[in-house]
RNA sequence: GCGGUUGUAGUCUAGUCUGGUUAGGACUUGGGCCUUCCAAGCCUACGACCCGGGUUCAAAUCCCGGCAGCCGCACCA
């Protein structure tokens, strides 16, 4: 299997290692050893790349430690748990909802577990193993809880998903894009969820890294100005209807998919072909790459159309590694609701709108006189009626009652008139809606692990993209003589003074030395051999066709630069 | 969380059943020799019985507990 192997390489090499491990270690946590860190942190400059500098999303950066309210506004508090049951006798752990679905065929989700463990008991569901007797339900929260302050009052939480931490400073972000849709915003970072029982490596992780972007759009304006650009790319496509009809992924053009309503919106297809061009760009092929859209029933609660960028593993099968989501206003609404701070955008129509309303004109200088202390209080609850109520009244009876405090007053039309009044509205207030591609940092480093191992009758290597391999350039001398040993050092020690992360390596024959570097994925190694001490020439080699080519010394920190930046090609030297 | 199963250097493994000398080998890695381009060879060094308790004169080996990995079930807003 694939994954045994690149996970041994990933151990032995310094990408991957469990955590805790002369502790025993603990399920669900790794490090990222010396080559790993360098590697997520090019991975994630690519991302910034793609999402601040060429989106021009800004990033921000939040505390991983949440307290209560903030997590109670966003549902995660009282939705981000399974209600759970055992079996007293078995000591069967079961979803609760799940047995009573089961059992009663009667949809359960969302009650309180008082009323799952009602239920339980009013049909005598047993556990369905061995039909022992089931506890009482109880929620069992996936948020690791802690507290904040010394005295302990305050309950707190390491957060769950990074988009919070975006959504709560919403009104200081939009002060900070004045005032104006569409925006985006992105956070990377560690979050945190206790999971059961992570068991798939760095799959399933308990403290993890995210890579969000929140593009707060207008509801009304899902399309993307850009969205030209992106069209006739292929994207394949496993829809809800294909999942339920089992018919499979089917390729289709991005433009095609807008059209024909498959995905929802413009703006969320123009994510959906950002991810498959960045994981492109990090060495993840079309081919193994597919787009799965949620069905209504797994749809999380906050979003309206939701689809998951899914690698291909050998181990694993289909994995999600990006999940893209149309929110809707849910989290910006209920933000606003518990806070009470108005979180609405004033959106300005193209044209002001001038609509006519009909108003209440009452004669003042009979009105006052006629209700005296009362004529206030009357006054504005007419403002508050239906104006045509009061036409109809007057043209059925002459008169129109209102009852107000108990007391009736007559109004009569030669103290109440009608006025049309013209009002121009410039735009409205509307809460935004949220398109958010939420990249799991974690998984794409496994998948980009996964799918650059190449292992073929000769050899075994990484076909690492040359933008994010840990390393970018190995040095040797041909064999070790002090000579070519001492010109390999300062050639090293110069690709490091332009930059460039460089290792030098004398052990063993020069075939072992190059196998070394294959294997940790080195795009490029300049060798020095009895030429370079008569032209001052060495080699460069390209790992993945093991084609060399001879270049000035003073030359390869140019062509190595431009080589690794994608400016030149290997062929063109 | 439940059941099964497995834990010996960085990796793979012998030894465990049947307790007994200094835990053996291969690969890897470090140093050296050799070597004029793709894991060769030679010398040399470093490196391990998952943790804790118990039984015993003596435990890698037997027993109990824990932890971790793997497999199955369950779980994965």
């Amino acid at each position: 299997m694939t994954d045994n192997k690149i996970m041994n390489i990933a151990k032995k090499r310094g990408f991957l290692w469990s955590s805790f491990e002369i502790y025993s270690g603990s399920a669900g946590f790794f490090d990222y050893g010396p080559l790993g860190a360098i590697l997520k942190n090019n991975i994630i400059e690519k991302w910034r790349d793609c999402f601040i500098t060429r989106e021009g999303f800004y990033e921000i950066e939040s505390p991983t430690i949440m307290p209560e309210e903030a997590l109670k506004a966003s549902g995660h508090v009282d939705h981000f748990t399974d209600p759970m049951t055992e079996c007293k006798d078995c000591m069967e752990v079961y979803r609760a909802d799940h047995i009573i679905e089961g059992a009663i065929d009667k949809e359960v989700e969302g009650l309180e577990d008082q009323r799952l463990t009602e239920i339980l008991s009013e049909n005598q569901i047993r556990c369905p193993k061995c039909g022992g007797h089931l506890t009482h339900v109880w929620s069992y929260n996936l948020m690791f809880q802690t507290l904040i302050g010394t005295k302990g009052k305050k309950t707190g939480y390491m957060r769950p998903e990074t988009a919070q931490g975006i959504f709560i400073p919403f009104k200081r972000l939009l002060r900070f894009f004045r005032g104006k849709l569409p925006f985006g915003v992105v956070q990377i970072g560690k979050a945190y969820r206790n999971e059961i029982s992570p068991r798939q490596g760095v799959i399933r992780l308990r403290e993890f890294t995210q890579a969000e972007a929140e593009i707060f759009v207008a509801p009304s304006m899902k399309n993307h100005p850009k969205f030209a650009n992106f069209a006739d790319d292929t994207l394949r496509l496993f829809s809800a209807e294909n999942q339920l009809n089992k018919s499979g992924s089917k390729k289709t053009n991005a433009g095609k998919a807008v059209k024909d309503g498959t995905i929802s919106s413009e703006i969320l297809t123009y994510q959906l072909c950002l991810a498959a061009r960045f994981l492109n760009d990090i060495g993840i092929p079309s081919d193994v790459i597919r787009f799965r859209q949620h069905l209504p029933t797994e749809m999380a609660h906050y979003a309206i159309d939701c689809w998951d960028v899914e690698v291909e593993t050998d181990r694993f099968g289909w994995i999600e590694i990006i999940g893209i989501a149309d929110r809707t206003d849910f989290d910006l609404k209920s933000h606003s609701i518990h806070s009470k701070e108005d979180l609405s955008v004033f959106i300005e129509y193209d044209e002001p709108r001038s609509i006519t309303t009909l108003g209440v004109k009452p004669d003042m200088k009979k009105f006052g006189p006629s209700f005296k202390g009362a004529a206030p209080k009357i006054l504005a609850a007419i403002n508050d009626l239906d104006v045509s109520d009061i036409q109809t009244a007057f043209n059925k009876d002459g008169v129109f009652k209102l009852e107000l405090e108990g007391n009736f007053y007559e109004l009569s039309p030669d103290i109440i008139s009608f006025e049309k009044h013209e009002e121009i509205i410039r735009g409205e207030k509307v809460i935004p809606h949220v398109i958010e591609p939420s990249y799991g940092i974690d998984r794409i480093i496994y998948s980009v692990l996964l799918h650059s191992y190449i292992e073929n009758e000769d050899r075994t290597y990484l076909k690492l993209e040359k933008q994010i391999a840990p390393i970018g350039i190995s040095v040797f001398p041909l064999v070790n003589k002090d000579d070519l040993v001492e010109i390999a050092h300062s050639i090293r020690d110069e690709f490091r003074n332009q930059g460039i992360i460089a290792e030098y390596d004398g052990s063993g024959t020069i075939g072992r030395r190059y196998a070394r570097a294959d294997e940790i994925g080195v795009p490029f190694a300049v060798t020095v051999d009895h030429e370079t001490l008569e032209n001052q020439t060495v080699t460069i080699r390209n790992r993945d066709d093991l084609k060399q080519v001879r270049v000035p010394i003073k030359d390869i920190y140019s062509v190595l630069i431009n080589l690794i930046n994608g400016r030149l090609e290997f062929e063109n030297i």
